[in-house]
DNA sequence: CTAGATACATCAGTTTCTTATGTATGGTTA
DNA sequence: TAACCATACATAAGAAACTGATGTATCTAG
């Protein structure tokens, strides 16, 4: 995804999350609107970004529906049932794994405090 | 490290960190430390503790220095100055990504609150 | 005397990423 | 009109970082 390399296993946290706040959203868009999110520090690559949709596809998480829009063809994702629970789960992960790595990484760090 | 797999890249910055607090430290020492300091939730597993220590050594961030205690071998680790300019940088790093990360899985997220 | 803690290490295999490449359409610009 | 960039999908080779297993060795506890 972007340049450093720090949490490398995030990429499907932020697709399901994305898909959860906008309901249906094609690949292109995601790259986007990450970038716009960021301020452009976070580019997420379409060699990690199209494997990762296809994975969670595969695994049940998201459904595809393929439009037309202006002659280009677009393939919207969106969360199944299974895909809304994982985002919960993974959202959950991702908050208690940030606070644990908060502790070992600035010892002064709480909980309720930035 | 842990059994989630989120935030995979984070290893050598935790190793860093550590050896910023703690002058110096040996192996078994860091995976205890960090098994206690997040409840047992987070484990460093030995595949891959050693085998960071070791590129981190051969970078130029670490230096070694063996001890025996009780008829045991100890290497243990410290900085080198590359290593201190290298902690900062990491962890600055560090911040502004999770920060990112925050703006994305959570609109509501604001700098300044947890 | 077996099992677990301490302490190091390596290695095969997996996952996840980067970088490059490929196809195709449409707009802009020299 | 050729070159280039944006849009939009996709794959594939190689790198990097991990997991889980295995190995060596010492010491303690049951």
């Amino acid at each position: 995804m972007s340049n450093n390399s720090l949490i490398k296993g995030s990429l499907q946290t932020i697709i399901l999350k994305l898909l959860e706040e906008n309901e249906k959203m094609y690949g292109y868009e995601i790259t986007q609107r990450v970038k716009e999110l960021t301020g452009g520090e976070i580019k997420i690559t379409e060699g990690a970004l199209y494997p990762a949709l296809h994975k969670l596809e595969a695994e049940g998480m998201l459904t595809t529906e393929i439009q037309q829009v202006d002659n280009r063809v677009r393939k919207y994702y969106s969360l199944t049932q299974d895909g809304q629970k994982e985002v919960s789960a993974k959202m959950s992960e991702f908050q208690r794994f940030v606070g644990h790595l908060q502790r070992i990484l600035d010892p002064e760090w709480k909980p309720g405090l930035a």
